[in-house]
DNA sequence: CCAATAATATACCAATAAGTATTTTTTATA
DNA sequence: TATAAAAAATACTTATTGGTATATTATTGG
């Protein structure tokens, strides 16, 4: 399945769809300087004629592949969460989407939230916006199953759900940092586990 | 002071660390791809012939640009430590240094070791053993820290000082991005406060 | 203080970059 | 199925890229 739905999509529709979906993971791993217009034709089997009349320009295409790629990994996340009844069974939820997401992320680039705010944020402005967005939505629904333990009497009254929220998000990336760079899916799975100590000794009651 | 030892240094080896020190932070900020010979000839004044007169090729500055980075990051984090006599001193002055050099970091371009290590992984071999061995080394540095307060029984004796590594070295990078994209300081100091509870919880005696 | 030498500047190259105007092909619909 | 409209391919432009050969200037040891 390339792509979803493609029956009810019109021709222009599939060959954008079919473009982003080619061209994220070379934008992922080699960043969006890097990634040029001959690595998208080649990527594609496309030619520079189609591209631009798909897309504005390279920023545009940019624009929406990372969309696509956060909404990925959201959706990910959101599928392992709802399958849950308890907030403290949706909390690791979380951090097992990392544990067993983690080589297919690493295939594609790595996590596209750190590799695009890294660059992003210093030379791609046009990006920013759409990076910060996807950081605060992260981190507010962490915050919402903290609250929901919080008040269904699971998770402890005193605790600061920002707090936790922060430092499981800082968790999780640095973690996959790690693990890209030493090889070893090891190292994150390291840090989740102690993640899930944290939430044990701190959080549950 | 531009740069140490001026005195000692012959002309060359006075221009060279001059290109370094003043295209480091362009590197750091762009990257090593979208870092183009007229930024450094731009930010240097010099011109192209200097550069290729000091230094074999992009790749060769880019080299010498990440051992400058990562030195100069890791020297400020060793003057932090030799300045305690106990290994919990010694654990909380490395978090201190991030907190307190951190409005620098960021107006830097932010870690060059998780900045060079993004871009590294996946589209510049040259440098990816290089920051591999930073990680390395930091992970050491912080597992002698630990075992040190094993041994003289500051902290618990039961404890996995490469887990706490790791989990330590995954917090800090991941706190340094948020608070990066988000612009808050606030956020990375939040996750080192929740550092220090963990070492007071689960670390010390 | 004057050569020999080292460092820097100048002027150039081929390759590639993003982007566009135009033509050809494909798609959808009447 | 013929045709209008949309999509894709071709061929091109201009600017910039990393890099180099050569000329000029500055440094340094005798």
């Amino acid at each position: 399945m390339q792509s979803e739905n493609s029956d009810i999509m019109s021709k222009a529709e599939q060959t954008r769809q079919f473009i982003i979906e080619k061209t994220a993971p070379i934008f992922n791993k080699k960043g969006y300087f890097a990634t040029s217009l001959s690595d998208i034709t080649t990527a594609t089997g496309l030619t520079k004629g189609s591209i631009y009349g798909n897309f504005k320009d390279k920023d545009d295409l940019a624009l929406h592949v990372y969309s696509y790629q956060s909404k990925k990994i959201a959706d990910g996340v959101d599928q392992h969460i709802t399958q849950q009844r308890t907030a403290l069974k949706k909390l690791f939820a979380v951090f097992d989407f990392y544990k067993e997401n983690f080589k297919n992320i690493a295939a594609s680039g790595g996590c596209p939230l750190m590799n695009t705010a890294i660059e992003a944020d210093d030379s791609l402005p046009f990006l920013l916006p759409k990076v910060r967005r996807s950081f605060t939505l992260w981190k507010q629904r962490l915050i919402s199953i903290l609250e929901e333990g919080v008040n269904n009497g699971e998770f402890k009254e005193h605790i600061s759900t920002e707090h936790f929220a922060l430092t499981f998000m800082a968790m999780i990336e640095g973690g996959i940092l790690l693990s890209k760079i030493s090889g070893r899916g090891k190292d994150l799975a390291i840090v989740l586990d102690n993640m899930k100590e944290m939430v044990d000794r701190e959080i549950k009651i």
